[in-house]
DNA sequence: ATAAACCTTAGAGTCAGGTCTAAGGTCAAC
DNA sequence: GTTGACCTTAGACCTGACTCTAAGGTTTAT
């Protein structure tokens, strides 16, 4: 039986996170001191580390309470489910890649038309590209050639 | 002059928005009615649309605070220092993408060791990758190849 | 003159995932 | 038998960018 300081020594998550997680329902420990101390086994550690794990691949804390609900009774529940979750967050992770990467297309082209000297910015590229209405995108659309989408 | 509710209209920003961009130094209405109404200029919807296409393509709003400086005055600016402000964007866009891309990758490892079907959890791999220790990893450098990097 | 549609402010709430504090109780070692 | 390290709780605070509410004041059209 591990201490919470002790379980938190050996998962690297903070005390605070560990009460955190526990108050979100991820994790619990199944022993209480008379003073309540938290008293966690070695099932609530592979539990606490489960949730790590999945945490750290990025699943969100309720993407996780429903892993966790999986896990607790396998049986009950399919491999369909699981791929579900995984590839519902595949896809968010997707949407939000090809977010990112539109905007470092803009930011590329925004820099490729800047001279970035030490001169005034009253010519500045970058300066005029903000200023005028929706210029960048379009100018991003014809550098990539729209009609060919 | 408009009134709060057409600049609204005409931008696509709410009045709420374009009232916490005002407390947050963004942009202002360069004139008031007696009873305190906002009317802004033209020169004020040019402000509140270099803020809005700014915010558009991915700066943050302190970054746009950073270019309203300058284009307030671009004489007394170089456009080093736009590039500056548009490279450390792009370096976080890039940083981001790497973390996200990472997460994609094991997401479909884990997608690709999974049967999916709709028989019992009990023998899924994904569910096993989470419960070992960082095996998910693991599994991701062998497929990569981690002494090839 | 009155109703609808607008405007004002300060301040609270939202999301996620923590992070920290205050005020106090407990336990081990010396 | 007391120091110091640990533990407990409720609840406040943080980031960033909004979003909304309450309570009231104004404008415009009829
Ligand atoms: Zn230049
Ligand atoms: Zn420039
Ligand atoms: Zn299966
Ligand atoms: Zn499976």
């Amino acid at each position: 039986m591990l201490k919470i300081s002790e379980l938190s020594a050996r998962t690297g998550l903070s005390t605070h996170t560990l009460r955190y997680y526990e108050k979100h329902g991820l994790i619990s420990a199944s022993e209480r001191s008379e003073a309540g101390y938290r008293y966690y086994s070695d099932t609530d550690v592979r539990r606490v580390e489960f949730v790590r794990t999945a945490r750290h691949i990025g699943f969100s804390l309720n993407d996780i309470l429903d892993l966790l609900s999986i896990r607790l009774d396998k049986s009950r529940h399919s491999c369909q489910e699981v791929t579900d979750i995984t590839e519902a967050k595949l896809a968010e992770v997707n949407a939000r890649i090809a977010e990112l990467q539109s905007m470092r297309q803009t930011l590329q082209i925004l820099l490729d038309s800047c001279c970035g000297g030490p001169e005034s910015a009253t010519h500045c590229s970058i300066m005029e590209a903000l200023e005028a209405e929706q210029e960048a995108e379009v100018e991003k659309d014809r550098r990539l050639g729209s009609d060919a989408r």
